[in-house]
DNA sequence: TTTTCATTGCACACTGCTGTGCAATCTACT
DNA sequence: AGTAGATTGCACAGCAGTGTGCAATGAAAA
């Protein structure tokens, strides 16, 4: 069934979220089936993991393409951004532990594309003169939306107070003011 | 000898900072030597990180102590810190990588004291208003020596330049506006 | 009822690691 | 030369995980 496979990697990325190392048994005992029905579905746990990679790339992509639509300056551009990935961002964040490992190659191909457009946004902001210019726009955008993730990692919860703290530290880190990054937050609901 | 012993973990750090997952075997061929002679050395492949681990807990307080020692302002002392803790950090990234996984738990407990002294030096901050409040002074400290390390690890020197960026970086997260930012680093040469 | 399809249960082969035992060898020191 | 200590080479046991094959079961659709 069609329930059963998203049922397995909805559960996967619970299981996977707590112990990256987890393997094909111990995720096919949590989504309550036998470790030969994840086989069904997936041919290996390479499959498995590039399944829901995609699946993160292909949400976290239409955020930002979607938010990238508007004009507005990059700094604002981001906090939208943020707001609107971070649910996303929470549910995926085990991609950040699993980026090194076995299939870090993989995955890294994968998301290439979206750091691809993070990059772009955070130049565009350099260009600007919105961000700041200590570090090349491709590692600054990694690095502050690693940050998010790494709030995300640390926060129990989903809910908006990490939320709006990782995006003020974001936003510090990308070089906007406090004054502005509060002011900034505060806009966005 | 205490020399092949030492050679093991110089070498093990370089390994293992390329693939955290590589075995013993690997560590012992780049070592020059058999895997049966690292046994010889550490009982277990826990035994060999965790004497890295100490290793790199031992000089990084020492750094962060005597740092600490001075009166100065919570920025300047981060600053002083960042600089001299950097050759440490960076050859010691992997340990970050290494913190999730199967010896997190160890790593983690041995890098306790050093995290505790981190984070009261960020309070201390806080406290007299030279760093932002948006995150506890425990997560603040953490997310900031992360970014160092990040940093580091996507650096693929370890001379000044990608020093003085990090250093840059996590001040900029760290509340500290980017003017007083920059000339703090200018100052610590 | 018959057909179809997902799931199950079990067995199996394979791989890659860890950790150990032990005799042989090499090297430095006496 | 002789001795002690480090290193080597190899064999072995064990474990945990992956991926496969196949017959049996179950349930739902025709």
């Amino acid at each position: 069934m069609n329930e059963t496979r998203d049922r397995i990697l909805d559960v996967a990325l619970d299981v996977l979220g707590e112990n990256p190392d987890a393997g094909m048994g111990d995720i096919a005992s949590a989504a309550g089936v036998v470790r030969r029905t994840v086989y069904g579905h997936f041919p290996s746990r390479l499959d498995l993991i590039r399944t829901l990679t995609e699946r993160a790339v292909t949400e976290m992509t239409g955020v930002l393409t979607e938010v990238n639509a508007s004009d507005a300056a990059a700094d604002a551009t981001w906090v939208r951004f943020i707001a609107r990935v971070w649910p996303v961002a929470h549910r995926y964040r085990v991609l950040l532990a699993l980026r090194r490992g076995e299939y870090g190659e993989a995955i890294h191909g994968l998301l290439g594309p979206l750091d691809e457009l993070l990059a772009d946004l955070v130049e565009r902001g350099q260009d600007g003169g919105v961000f700041a210019q200590h570090l090349p726009a491709g590692v600054l955008s990694q690095v502050a939306y690693g940050v998010v993730f790494a709030i995300a990692d640390s926060d129990l919860s989903n809910r908006t107070p990490g939320a709006r703290a990782a995006t003020i530290t974001s936003l510090l880190m990308l070089g906007v003011p406090e004054a502005r990054a509060v002011a900034l937050v505060g806009d966005q609901p």
